[in-house]
DNA sequence: CTTGTCTGCCCC
DNA sequence: ATTCTGC
DNA sequence: GCAGAATGGGCAGACAAG
């Protein structure tokens, strides 16, 4: 497996194939399936990095006593290699001395969701601060006197993709070293926001000047976890906040993200209407408590997330037509895995597809689907369904079931066909399933409603 | 050289 | 990203 | 409530095939 990884350039597939056939012909049947999974990286066994953990405390205590110490090291220093070595040598006293360090991505710290604002209030209680939640990509970034290291969500080295943003650290950042934290979202030229999908063009490996040019990035701040050799992580959020505004220069691809505080819920909705104007995607609401503190690797209550589409009634759902379908994985073998799903295009009398749907069905729902849709499984496409040719379902429906579909918003699309002028389709951003409908496919969301309000954004 | 297809401890 | 489920 | 595992849209990259 070890070849099969390292072999790369032209030729090299057939190599890796070679390889894995010779390595297949060797194993028994049991062996085979399961280097298959393997391979295919499909290989699940419920047991994640959090439950060898676990594990390591019973190793070394009989018990789970250990844990909570354990994972407050790993959410500091993520790496279970390293951990299991210094607790199994030097127990917890080893453990204690791992603190946050230059150049060791920290776990982010996630929002918890509510179902209504004043929610919000109940949890945290007032004032709190309300924050605008934008649109790009999460960024820890460590300073070291010039020596800039940028991490993404998943802790990965991101510097080599975003040398504006480590210039505007070095420029405008006044502090011997620091780790700070904020969102890069692409700008225009009037410093307006661009849409997620702007930015992701910036993920590339060549032509990465051409594209700081072409696609500029600012730098949101929001948030300061170690400052000039001590670390801020246990300190409340008011005041890492106070100590990220006195080192931060603000320029026009750097700034502190837009907040305000509020005394009242009253206040958290006006921000929140105003963000949403704006083009924002919600709210990030902070607590202001004295133990506020950055909550590494977790999805605490000190930050709460608050989007349009979590208002229940208010938020938008489609009425879709399911015209095929694919074949689940792993613990979705023998069912379907997605469903492909359209809108009813009046004036051409055909269903265009505007996502595909694998999120929000119950374990019962799922096991039923091959039998809800048996009688209308057809093996060639349908006359009046348009899909992208790179669009290939494992079956394909005779328009007929209608689930009702909710998402977060409409966006442009290569892969979907539904509006599609000019190459370009939309399609809906985090799909999830609501219920089934009763209704006739003919009398399904239609093209030009998802289009107006694709407009209306 | 273009086009097609698949992948990513990918980003959301 | 969202969602569901077993513990 | 946690941990894990399903799934979404969509981007650039890396090859293979033509």
């Amino acid at each position: 497996m070890h070849k099969i990884a390292a072999a790369s350039g032209i030729g090299s597939q057939e190599v890796k194939i070679n390889i894995l056939s010779e390595l297949l012909k060797k194993a028994t049947k049991l062996e085979a399936r399961y280097i298959a999974r393997i391979v295919s990286g499909r290989i699940r066994l419920g047991l994640g990095d959090k439950t060898i953990l676990d594990s390591l405390s019973i190793a070394k205590t009989g018990s789970k006593e250990h844990r909570k110490e354990l994972d407050e090291a790993y959410h500091v220093c993520p790496d279970v290699g390293n951990i299991a070595e210094v607790y199994l040598n030097r127990g917890l006293k080893g453990l204690e001395k791992i603190d946050v360090q230059l150049n060791r991505p920290v776990q982010m710290m996630l929002c918890q969701r509510v179902a209504r604002i004043s929610e919000a209030k109940e949890k945290l209680g007032l004032p709190v601060a309300v924050e605008f939640k934008y649109d790009g990509e999460r960024i820890q970034a460590h300073k070291k006197g010039n020596d800039i290291k940028l991490y993404s969500r998943r802790l990965d080295d991101i510097t080599g993709q975003f040398p504006d943003v480590v210039e505007q650290i070095k420029k405008n950042i006044k502090a011997k070293t620091v780790i700070i934290e904020g969102e890069a979202v692409a700008v225009g030229s009037k410093g307006n926001l661009l849409p997620f999908q702007k930015l992701m063009q910036r993920k590339r490996k060549h032509k990465i000047e051409e594209y700081v040019r072409k696609i500029p990035v600012c730098l949101f701040l929001f948030d300061l976890l170690y400052l000039n050799g001590k670390s801020f992580i246990h300190m409340p959020y008011f005041q890492r906040h106070n100590a990220l505004k006195k080192i931060v220069k603000e320029t026009n691809n750097i700034r502190i993200a837009s907040r305000t505080i509020c005394r009242t819920v009253d206040c958290i909705e006006q921000f929140f209407e105003n963000i949403v104007k704006k083009g924002g995607e919600g709210v990030v609401i902070k607590s202001l408590s004295k133990d506020s503190f950055y909550e590494a690797g977790k999805r605490g209550w000190n930050w709460i997330k608050w989007k349009p589409e979590y208002a229940k009634g208010l938020r938008d759902t489609f009425d879709l037509v399911v015209v095929g379908a694919f074949f689940g994985r792993g613990r979705r073998a023998g069912t379907y895995g997605a469903l492909l799903c359209a809108a009813y295009n009046k004036v051409k009398d055909r269903f265009e597809t505007f996502c595909k749907l694998g999120s929000g069905f119950t374990d019962k729902q799922l096991k039923e689907l091959p039998e809800k849709f048996k009688r209308f499984v057809v093996k060639t496409k349908p006359a009046r369904v348009l899909i992208e040719k790179e669009m290939k379902p494992d079956v394909f429906f005779v328009p007929e079931i209608v689930v009702e579909v909710t998402g977060a918003e409409i966006t442009k699309s290569p892969n979907h066909t539904c509006a599609k002028e000019k190459g370009q389709g939309l399609a809906l951003r985090f799909p999830r399933f609501l219920r089934y409908r009763d209704k006739k496919p003919e009398d399904a969301t239609c093209v030009k409603e998802i289009l107006r309000m694709f407009k209306k954004k």
